[in-house]
This record gives C-alpha cells, sequence and structure tokens, in this order.
DNA sequence: AGCACGCCGACT
DNA sequence: GTCGGCGTGCTC
C-alpha cells in the first residue's frame, strides 16, 4: 500500500493582502498541484476565489484549520517562473499586494470572479403570506429576473445592509443562493471545411470530379468543390482547412456542404480561430537606411556589447522607427522574441501599421482597448511557445506581464513619457522601469527611445550606467522647425488679442490657410471653460465632492468636476450675491473651437481630446480625417503630442505655455520642455520648413529658450542643477504618501504622527505632511508626506523600514480608518 | 477588496 | 424596542 501524502498549496488570491494562503489538498488532487497553475479556493465566509499556487509543501499551518482546494482549473501552469519573480519584484518594490500584482498581470478572463447569486428555491410555491415587505419586494424581482446578484437586490431595495433579508429568506426556503463561478474565455470558433482524407489524392480527386460532372442534379456539389480548391484547399497533396462562409462568399452554396458532408466527401468541422485580425502579407522590403541611421544602428550594437541599456536619443523625425525594425528583426533572426512598449495613447497611431508592415502576424498588440479574448490569446501564444506567430509583442505597460521564454530586446519608445507610470490602482509601477529588470531575468537588452529623455535616463546614460546613441539630424536633413513666442503681455496692452489669440498668431494661421496647409493647437485643458467666476464677489461654482472648480461643458451644457464626474446645470445667478455677472476666466478645448470659427470663418475645425475619442474609434477616425485634410485645425491637449506624422502640417500653435510652467511639481519644467519639443516637432515638411507660435507672458523663461533653440542638452544642464539644489531626482529617490480620510481634523492629527514616525527614521528626508493641490477628493480629504532618499541607498533597506512604520503607525486603533497610498518613484 | 460583527442614533 | 448606518477586524 502506498503512503498517502498530505500536501498544503500556498495561494496568492487577488486580493489586496499581502500574504499568500495555505490550502490543503484533497488527496485526489496530489498529482494535480503545481506552481503557477490556478486553483478556486473557498475564501471567507461562502466566497470561491481563483487564485494561483505559488509553492506546493507539506508543513502544517499552525494556529488554524485551513480549508480544502474546491478544485483545479489548469493542467499546465499560466504563468512562468520568471513572470513569478518579476511580480514578487514589482511588489516588493512598489510596495503593493501580490494580489494586486497578479490582478493588474493576468487578463481578466483568467481571472474567475465568484458572484454570490439568488435564485427562487425550487420548493417554493408562491405563499407570500410569511413574507415581509422587503422579502417580497426581493421575490417579486426574482419572478421577473430569475437570477439576481447582491447588488442588485441592494439597489431594488434600495438599502446596503441586505444581509438579514437574505438570511431570512434562505431560512424561510423562499430562495437559494449560488456560488457560481463563470469562466469567460471560450475560444471563438468557425466553421471550416476540409476535403475528407479517401479523397486526399489527385486521382481519387480527379475521379470524384468527374462523377460529379456527370450528374447534373449534382452540379453544385461539383461548384463547392471547385470553389474550395480555388481557394487553395487542396495543393500538392495537402489538403487544408477553408472557412467555410469565406466559400460560400465566393458563391458555393452552404447547402451543398452539409450534403457533401453527409456523403462523406468533405468534412465540416468547428476550429478555433484567430481573434487577431488577419494581417497583410508582410512586406519584407525594408527601407534603406540613410547613413545616420546606420551609424546609430551600429552604434547601438556596439552599445549593447557592454551595456544592457541603451539610450537612443533622437529629435523628432530623425527616424528612430527604421532602426527598430533594424534591430528587431536581428532578433527574430536569433530565433529571440522582442517587446515593443508604447505609451498607452500612442498605441493607436501609425507606427502600429508601419511596423505591421514590416513584420506581418509576427506582431502581436497588446493593448487595453483590444477585448480580453485577444489578450488571452496572446499570452497562451507565448506560453506555449509558439514560435509561429507573436514573436514581437507591441504594447502599452502592462504587456510587461506576458508569458515570454526568451526575451531578446526590449524596446521602450517615448520612454519620458509620464504613462508609463501607473497610479490608479496598486500597483503603481513603471513600465519602462519594470521593463528593465524584466531584462535581466532574459539576459536581454533594452533600447529606450527618446526625442526628450527623461532627466533620471540622460542621467543614466551620462554616468555610464546605460549606453547612450544619439541622432542629431532629421530625416532627410528635413530642418528642425522654428520657433516663434507671441508676448501676450504686450499684446494685451497693444490690445490686438483676439480673445485667446494673439495678433501674431492669428497672422500665422491665416497664413497657413491661405497655403491650404493644416494646423494643429495645443492646449493642454479640456473642457470650455475651466471656471466660471462672479465679477461681483469672486464667487465660482466648486464640486460638492471635491476641492476644485467644475468646468463648462459646452456640448452637453453642464458644469462637470474632472475628478469625480460629478455634474450640474450651469446657474443663471450668482448665488452669493445675487448678481448676474459670471464671467469666463481661462480657456479649455471647447472655446478654443468656438473661437476659432468666429476669427477665421468658414475653418475646418476639430478637437483631439478624451472627451472626443471616448468612443472606440473616434481616435482614429479623427486623425484619418485629418491626414485626408478634411480638417483644417486640430485642436487638441497632450493627444496631438504623441506621434503624429502628418506631412501637410506647417504650424503649431501651443496657447498657454504658462499654464504648464506654472504647475506646482517638480517635474514642471520637464514636461513643459519634453511636451512643447514634441509639438513641435509635429510642424514641418519634406520640403518646408515648419512654424510654431509659443504664447506667453514671459517670453525670455529659461525653458522656453531652450525649447527654440531646439537645445536639450542646455535644458538638461540647468534643470539638473535645480534638481541637485532641491533634492530631487535623479539624485534622489522620492516616495509620496498620500493619506485619505473623511474627517480633515482626524486627518491632519494621523498626518502628523505618521510624519513624525518617519522622521524617526529617516530624520529630514521626510517631508510634509502638507495638503495636495487638490485637497478634497470624492468627499476625502488628502495629506501628502514626502520622501527623499540618496539614490544610492538601499531600496530594500528603506522600503522595510518604511512598511515597518506604515505598520507602526496602523497598530494605533486611532489610525485605522486613515487610507495611506504609497506611490513609489511618481511621475 | 468583500463581508460579518457590533456599537450607536432615529424611527415604528 | 429595532432597523440600518458605519467603524473594525479577518480572510488560510
Amino acid at each position: 500500500m502506498e503512503e498517502r501524502k498530505t500536501y498544503f498549496v500556498d495561494v496568492i488570491l487577488p486580493v489586496p493582502i499581502n500574504n499568500a494562503f495555505t490550502y490543503r489538498v484533497p488527496f485526489e488532487m496530489n498529482d494535480f498541484m503545481k506552481t503557477g497553475i490556478r486553483v478556486v479556493v473557498p475564501f471567507g465566509r461562502s466566497k470561491l476565489q481563483t487564485g494561483i499556487i505559488v509553492k506546493v509543501h507539506e508543513v502544517v499551518p499552525e494556529g488554524y484549520q485551513s480549508k480544502y482546494v474546491e478544485a483545479v482549473l489548469d493542467e499546465f501552469p499560466i504563468i512562468t517562473g520568471k513572470q513569478f519573480k518579476l511580480w514578487n519584484w514589482i511588489s516588493e518594490y512598489y510596495m503593493a499586494p501580490l494580489g494586486d500584482v497578479m490582478n493588474a498581470a493576468l487578463p481578466s478572463n483568467f481571472k474567475l470572479g465568484s458572484e454570490t447569486k439568488v435564485l427562487i428555491h425550487p420548493e417554493y410555491e408562491g405563499n407570500s403570506e410569511i413574507l415581509t415587505d422587503r422579502e417580497y419586494q426581493v421575490v417579486e424581482a426574482l419572478e421577473v429576473q430569475s437570477e439576481l446578484d447582491l447588488k442588485e437586490i441592494s439597489d431594488i431595495l434600495g438599502i446596503k445592509t441586505i444581509q438579514p433579508v437574505i438570511k431570512a429568506l434562505i431560512e424561510k426556503r423562499v430562495i437559494i443562493t449560488q456560488e457560481d463561478l463563470k469562466q469567460k474565455y471560450a475560444p471563438k470558433t468557425q466553421l471550416f471545411v476540409e476535403l475528407a482524407k479517401e479523397y486526399q489524392s489527385d486521382e481519387q480527386l480527379k475521379a470524384l470530379i468527374d462523377v460529379l460532372s456527370e450528374d447534373k442534379r449534382k452540379k453544385k456539389q461539383l461548384d463547392a468543390i471547385l470553389t474550395y480548391m480555388q481557394m487553395g484547399g487542396f495543393k500538392q497533396g495537402i489538403s487544408k482547412p477553408i472557412l467555410r462562409s469565406e466559400l460560400v462568399e465566393k458563391g458555393a452554396s452552404a447547402s451543398s456542404f452539409n450534403t457533401l458532408d453527409k456523403d462523406g466527401i468533405l468534412k465540416i468541422k468547428r476550429m478555433e480561430i484567430s481573434r487577431l485580425m488577419e494581417r497583410d502579407e508582410a512586406d519584407s522590403a525594408f527601407k534603406e537606411l540613410s547613413p545616420d541611421q546606420q551609424r546609430a544602428l551600429d552604434e547601438i550594437r556596439e552599445s549593447f556589447v557592454e551595456k544592457d541599456v541603451t539610450l537612443l536619443h533622437g529629435v523628432t523625425g530623425s527616424g528612430k522607427t527604421e532602426v527598430y525594425v533594424e534591430l528587431i528583426q536581428e532578433q527574430l533572426d536569433k530565433g529571440k522574441q522582442v517587446l515593443f512598449l508604447l505609451p498607452e495613447i500612442a498605441l493607436t497611431t501609425q507606427l502600429i501599421q508601419r511596423l505591421q508592415k514590416y513584420f506581418g502576424d509576427k506582431i502581436g498588440v497588446y493593448h487595453s482597448r483590444f477585448n480580453q479574448n485577444e489578450r488571452v490569446e496572446i499570452w497562451n501564444s507565448l506560453l506555449h511557445n509558439d514560435t509561429t506567430k507573436f514573436q514581437i509583442v507591441l504594447g502599452a505597460r502592462s504587456a510587461v506581464f506576458l508569458p515570454f521564454r526568451n526575451l531578446g530586446l526590449i524596446i521602450v519608445d517615448e520612454e519620458h513619457e509620464s504613462s508609463f507610470k501607473q497610479y490608479d490602482p496598486s500597483p503603481r509601477y513603471n513600465g519602462r522601469d519594470t521593463a528593465i529588470v524584466l531584462r535581466a531575468f532574459h539576459g536581454a537588452k533594452v533600447l529606450l527611445g527618446s526625442a526628450t529623455p527623461a532627466m533620471e535616463t540622460y542621467f543614466n546614460a551620462e554616468e555610464g550606467k546605460y549606453g547612450l546613441v544619439k541622432l542629431d539630424k532629421r530625416f532627410g536633413d528635413i530642418q528642425m522647425p522654428e520657433i516663434f513666442t507671441a508676448n501676450i503681455k504686450k499684446e494685451k496692452m497693444q490690445k490686438t488679442m483676439q480673445s485667446d489669440f494673439s495678433g501674431f498668431l492669428v497672422e500665422h494661421m491665416k497664413k497657413a490657410l491661405e497655403n491650404k496647409e493644416q494646423i494643429i493647437l495645443f492646449q493642454n485643458r479640456r473642457g470650455y471653460n475651466p471656471v466660471w467666476a462672479c465679477e461681483v464677489c469672486g464667487w465660482n461654482p466648486n464640486c460638492k465632492n471635491c476641492d476644485v472648480s467644475l468646468t463648462y461643458h459646452k456640448n452637453s451644457n453642464i458644469l462637470k468636476c474632472h475628478y469625480c464626474s460629478y455634474f450640474t446645470p450651469p446657474v443663471g445667478a450668482c448665488p452669493k450675491c445675487q448678481s448676474n455677472r459670471l464671467k469666463m476666466i481661462g480657456f479649455g478645448t471647447e472655446k478654443i473651437e468656438d473661437e476659432l470659427s468666429i476669427i477665421l470663418p468658414g475653418v475646418r475645425v476639430q478637437r483631439l481630446d478624451l472627451d472626443t475619442t471616448r468612443q472606440k474609434n473616434s481616435y482614429e477616425n479623427i486623425l484619418n480625417d485629418f491626414d485626408a485634410r478634411k480638417i483644417d485645425i486640430l485642436v487638441g491637449t497632450q493627444m496631438v503630442t504623441k506621434g503624429l506624422d502628418f506631412d501637410n502640417v506647417s504650424l503649431v500653435g501651443i496657447l498657454d505655455a504658462d499654464m504648464m510652467l506654472n504647475r506646482p511639481d517638480f517635474r514642471a519644467f520637464e514636461r513643459s520642455y519634453q511636451l512643447m519639443s514634441q509639438v513641435a516637432g509635429r510642424s514641418g515638411r519634406k520640403t518646408k520648413r515648419g512654424t510654431v507660435v509659443i504664447q506667453t507672458y514671459d517670453p525670455d523663461h529659461w525653458i522656453i529658450q531652450h525649447v527654440i533653440n531646439h537645445d536639450y542638452m542646455g535644458f538638461y544642464k540647468n534643470e539638473l542643477i535645480e534638481r541637485k539644489n532641491y533634492f530631487y531626482p535623479p539624485f534622489y529617490k522620492m516616495i509620496n504618501l498620500t493619506l485619505k480620510h473623511r474627517d480633515p481634523n482626524k486627518l491632519e492629527v494621523m498626518a502628523m504622527d505618521l510624519a513624525d514616525r518617519m522622521k524617526q527614521a529617516f530624520g529630514s528626508r521626510v517631508l510634509g505632511p502638507e495638503f495636495p493641490v487638490v485637497k478634497r477628493i470624492q468627499n476625502s480629504y488628502l495629506k501628502v508626506i514626502r520622501l527623499k532618499v540618496e539614490r544610492d541607498a538601499s531600496n530594500k533597506k528603506v522600503k522595510l523600514l518604511l512598511q515597518q512604520k506604515i505598520d507602526d503607525f496602523y497598530s494605533v486603533s486611532y489610525n485605522k480608518s486613515v487610507r495611506v497610498i504609497v506611490d513609489v518613484d511618481p511621475s
């Protein structure tokens, strides 16, 4: 008799708790337990959860009775050891619970949620006299809609505490609950047609065709077979399944396939198909590199001999993409995988199309706008090491979580972009920095690309930690655009402003339009007017949940909060002093759009911002329209700065440079320089030098001067001094702690407490607590404590110490109701 | 995170 | 009295 061993598994669950949970393995499951597979386990009172096994062992847990694993979901691991290592790193470095990391990493179709469903008890006979009003309401609803979840019941009853009602109903045997697990991923299948085995030879096929052509009634069947052959279903003795729908489209009758199937001539079968769009055949005709690009490519290769990370600092329009393409191809030839990271928004642009043109369906695009099943398909393909597809993955930051098998190269394009950093929800990780860690697990190389590298990145390159390669010239020797400033202060005095437009900019716009050239206007603000204010008493409408002014949105005629989405109709008179002299201050994209139609009648204007791109394809549609020159002026927020290449844009206007420069944030100057340089880069054509107009009160500002001179190095050196003087990155690493509580007085006390505890450990490296720019969001007050530590300090020690201080803080019962949000390396 | 338990104010 | 709000603690 073989000895029966008792196993336990440690499971991580998608809950924000830092430890794994130990479950006992039923004997019959002993052979199936492996790290990396998913199991269903009971969690809490009656909930089932899906978790991932991280350890199989025989250590009997002490102090509690472990529950049993309920079900096994996978035969083979769905995550790799390398992925798990990365999860752990993120969890430690960004101080996030492993459950949160798991949540971010897995496509949601891998996560089975367990939801309590309420159903009518099969033996309930409708005796409603035993029910209270509330209970009756639930039963009534169940008669209409056979299944309800707890949230729905809460909505129906209009109360939050529904547990007593449910409990009573269960006891009265009126309803039952069903813990039903839902697995959402089902491979997409379609009907295919294939020649039956018996006919898979030229002679037999010929004989078959002869037979069919003799019988006039079998004309349809013959046609169907001929269509199948035409589509390449049987070539050189090899048969291939063809989509039935495609054959029908080509004229074959659908019913004749059924007959052929019955007669055993053809087989109809249901097969899994790729959800990812069919791509054009790869276009292997690569563009020839310019001498400059070739030099950069050689330098990168050379740099990779010694350095694992290299920065490609290439001005806008210098043709970084072609260099990327060469490097990617090199990896493919070696049989290695490539990860290409881009900021979320840039993922919908021309770059993808260009890369798809080069690499065809070897490219997988991993993107939140894509549906979940497509994500699962890329995941599985990588997991099973299917080298025929997706050797290149193009994705936003979350693509670092994919199960790569042998990554050779990671490219992070636009590496300076702040959107590589996730803020909400936890884990608050930076995709670029995570990629550099992932690199080490695979022995791969990382190429960071940017025209305006992040301070940290350039610093690392200068220090020799990263390699550095430059591309200083635009491709084809196109000139950098000529940048002018429009002095708003002066123009206001001379009364040459036309509402928010300087006379200088208007002149340039008119000239461009006369030449049938297009214009991009950049305004870093949505909505119509950020603020309505009363001219008499200065009152302005605020959000009732947050400490911010409401923004007027003209299309919907509402005042809206950008933090919590609260909205209200605009008021006619000032509620404070009853005056009706309400005036608009400031300007957003929507108002600009309006004013343009007055200043430049007949001009075709389109906005490009979060509000106009909410629908799935609207972003692409707007860009296509602009490309097709159906739009004269594109007015946009940050979105217009990213990776748009249009040949006919000769003028770029930056409407309010000061707003960017004056933000109270240590990155304000860096951001401003990057944004202005990036938009400026949108101007100019092959044959003509582009123009940029920056509207500002302060044309002599050093940032603006460096933008005008296209002088990244000047900007960098100057900013680096500031960073050093004020103890900011890259010299110091920052960790921000945000405390959140409904009661501002309590918050004050608790924030002081936490700051004091931190000061015990870190001394003067702790700053604050102070109110952030927005003091209240969704009825909770906020306080921020900042920690700045020397860059050579041990990450592990700092975080351990900080976590200890936070734990101490939380162990005091007065502090338990506050939320502390930790943001490591805030962007 | 969800969910149960338990303590308090505002109603039948 | 008790219903339902909300704060607190726990989940293998």
